[in-house]
DNA sequence: AGCACCCATAGATATCTGTCAATATAGATA
DNA sequence: TATCTATATTGACAGATATCTATGGGTGCT
């Protein structure tokens, strides 16, 4: 199953317990956001304006190397955070909304539920 | 500074870019998310009616030795997402609701925000 | 064709992490 | 005091991970 699909027929946390399986998929997204450097280039991507970043914008925000960047992105494209689109020599990163909208849900408390 | 201060006074990621020092801290909290038990019992406490849980009942949910329980609610702890109190020769968790609903506002993305 | 630039992949390595067995600590009870 | 139960801490170890260098693959330009 897709790590959204998965996300979209999740309740929130504080409404029952959650079974290992889904447990296992939600993880992978939190343990992807989990790392200074992806939340930064994840903020990075959805704070700007356009909604698209190329990748040699990322770099230059950081001191670390371009492979290192490179690996970053692909574990937030893994998770379903990000999506990828090349055009022309520039490979461009946008946020997906709905997957980080699908978390915020899941962390709801029975107040805010 | 304490992690649910640090929470508390960052925009959602999708406003701005997130800091390296904020960064690091809100890491620290997904970090503690992004693993399978911990979620599980993350669960099992929010939606625990009383909003206490004791520690035996957690470690009989999972098929793993009670030191590991025992280091994966001390992660927990130590985020700021769980608090616990003992009470005679048992120690009892609850959900800190705050903590939770500041990392659900970090994720709100420009739609709902 | 050749070169320069952008990005991804592969391989290596030091550090971090989840787990367990063993032990320690704290409270209750006899 | 002795002992039992509940929980935490310690130490060890296998596996995961963040980072780097080196290399490969794709694109445009001359």
């Amino acid at each position: 199953m897709e790590l959204l699909q998965l996300l979209e027929c999740s309740p929130p946390l504080a409404r029952e317990p959650l079974d290992a399986e889904r447990a296992a998929g939600v993880a992978r997204v939190f343990k992807a956001l989990g790392d200074p450097v992806r939340l930064r280039i994840l903020s990075i991507v959805a704070s700007h304006a356009g909604g698209e970043v190329c990748v040699c914008d990322i770099t230059d925000a950081f001191e670390l190397s371009q492979p290192t960047i490179s690996h970053h992105l692909k574990v937030l494209k893994d998770v379903g955070l990000l999506v990828s689109e090349r055009r022309a020599s520039w490979v461009y990163y946008r946020l997906v909304p709905e997957t980080l909208a699908e978390l915020s849900g899941l962390l709801n408390t029975p107040a805010t539920v």
